[in-house]
DNA sequence: ACAATACATTGATAAATGTCAATATGTTGG
DNA sequence: CCAACATATTGACATTTATCAATGTATTGT
C-alpha cells in the first residue's frame, strides 16, 4: 500500500523518507523506465492516433508486456505521482506527473544528490 | 547481480535503463535513504570519534538495524556507486560517492524529470 | 600468540514483486 | 440489446528482497 505522497519541503522525517522510497520503487525496473522514457519523448502514439496522445496499448507495443502487466505498471507509476492517467472514452492516455519528479528533486539534495 | 554502471551521456538504451534502474532499487529502500541522509548531513558519528568519520556501527545506531542489515544496505548502495566504503584498520567508513547521483541527474530528464 | 573487536558472509524465513492466463468491468457501434 | 473492444482485476507462480542468527575473516591491543 503506497504512502500518501505529500510535497512538502519536506524535512527527513520517518513519512517523507518512505514516501520518496516509494517514488524510488517506482522508478527501480527497467519496463517502467521505459514506459517513461516514452511519455517524456513522444505527444502521440501509433495505436489511437495523432488525436489522443500515448494509450495503454501503445505501452504494450513499447514494453513487449502482456495488457495486465502494463497495466499494473501504469498503476504503480500513476500512485507515485509521475504518471497521471486519463479515461476518454475506451482508452486511456497516459502522460508524465510533475509531481512525483518534483518530490524527488525536492528530495534528492537531502541524501547527497 | 548488479549491472554495470556506465557513466555516460547515456541513449536509452536497455543496458541504460538498467543502471538507472538499479540506482533507483538502491534508493527505494527507507531504510537506506535514512543511511544516504545521515552521511550527507554528518562529517563524523560518535561512534568512532570526530577523526575517521562515519563508520558502520554509526549506521546500526542511526537505522536500528542489525549489524549484518546494515552491512548488506551497505553493499547495496555501494554496488549502485551511491556510496564510497574505506577500511581503514578495523573499520568500514562510508561517505556519498557523487558517481551515482551525477548518473540520477543525466538520466531523470529522459524520464520527464 | 591470543582475546577482543569490527565487519562480512551464509543460511533461513517471511514478505513483496513481476509476470501472465483467466476473468471482470466499462464503453462504443450497430 | 448485443457483440466487440480497451482496460482493470484476480489468482497463481517464480523470483527477489529485507531481515536476523550464526558463523567467518581480518585487524588491533596486550
Amino acid at each position: 500500500m503506497p504512502p500518501v505522497i505529500e510535497l512538502e519541503p519536506a524535512p527527513t522525517s520517518e513519512a517523507n523518507l518512505e514516501a520518496a522510497a516509494w517514488v524510488f520503487k517506482a522508478l527501480s525496473d527497467p519496463a517502467r523506465l521505459k514506459i517513461l522514457a516514452y511519455l517524456a519523448s513522444h505527444d502521440t502514439g501509433p495505436c489511437c492516433g495523432p488525436e489522443g496522445g500515448i494509450c495503454a496499448c501503445d505501452l504494450e507495443a513499447v514494453t513487449g508486456l502482456s495488457q495486465p502487466t502494463v497495466s499494473h505498471h501504469m498503476k504503480c507509476l500513476i500512485s507515485a505521482k509521475l504518471v497521471i492517467g486519463e479515461k476518454r472514452g475506451r482508452w486511456m492516455y497516459y502522460r508524465i506527473d510533475p509531481k512525483g519528479f518534483a518530490l524527488l528533486r525536492a528530495f534528492l539534495p537531502r541524501i547527497g544528490g
